[in-house]
DNA sequence: ATCTTTTCTCTAGTTAATCTAGAGGAAAGA
DNA sequence: TCTTTCCTCTAGATTAACTAGAGAAAAGAT
């Protein structure tokens, strides 16, 4: 029931897997890892929000996924933005500096 | 179905009510106001999200609230912040500094 | 006087993203 | 052979926030 920084994760999952795979094409195990590699112990992406966002996504035409094998030779589904998706994440982008400008301004100011 | 930078409000309405309590005791109009005047379009509170809130974080104890009269002589449900609701309030201004701090990261680094 | 707007509280029902808690399978390492 | 690592996926529950109102009392307009 502790409230962790994930909690917050709503509306954001979706922006952050569309700019993990800006620079290059990913498998969703790879966007997992490289995700809370980066962020460290600050939040941590689960596999059970992951692949449903993949899902999203890929129906909603912003990515589109092949399978691929990885270089220890595993199968993994391959992601790649689309250019559809890359407006898309310009826009979510867009909207997360509005928005946690906002709340930021309101910490500081209220 | 535009998405909005309220989609983004998950996890954080509670953060910026609790906040505009801090400095001094509102009523729930009086709070949207504040929110919606320093935010200006950057985000909006609705009352159909704000009301639940309230009930919510004073069932939980971080609020407490009694009947007054505005300056315009109408009556309002004032709400103060407790110790807990205080307590809670630092508690989350931390998680909200860890996400967003998080986040920025992942955009930057990816 | 009546009508409309503003101030203020509140709720029912819906939506949808995320989480929990797994299952399952194939390759590598012990 | 057993365990660990890599990798994908899903059912069901939770719960916050939204839509779209109702209602009531005071103020302002005509």
């Amino acid at each position: 029931m502790a409230k962790r920084a994930n909690d917050l994760l709503q509306g954001t999952l979706d922006l952050i897997v569309l700019r993990a795979l800006q620079s290059e094409t990913r498998h969703g195990w790879g966007i997992q890892q490289r995700i809370n590699q980066i962020a460290e112990d600050a939040l941590s992406v689960n596999q059970g929000s992951l692949y449903p966002a993949l899902l999203r996504l890929e129906k909603r035409g912003y990515i589109k996924s092949s399978w691929g094998r990885t270089e220890n030779g595993r199968r993994a589904k391959y992601y790649e933005l689309t250019k559809k998706g890359s407006e898309q994440m310009e826009t979510e982008l867009a909207l997360w500096r509005q928005f946690s400008g906002a709340i930021n301004l309101i910490l500081k100011e209220v």
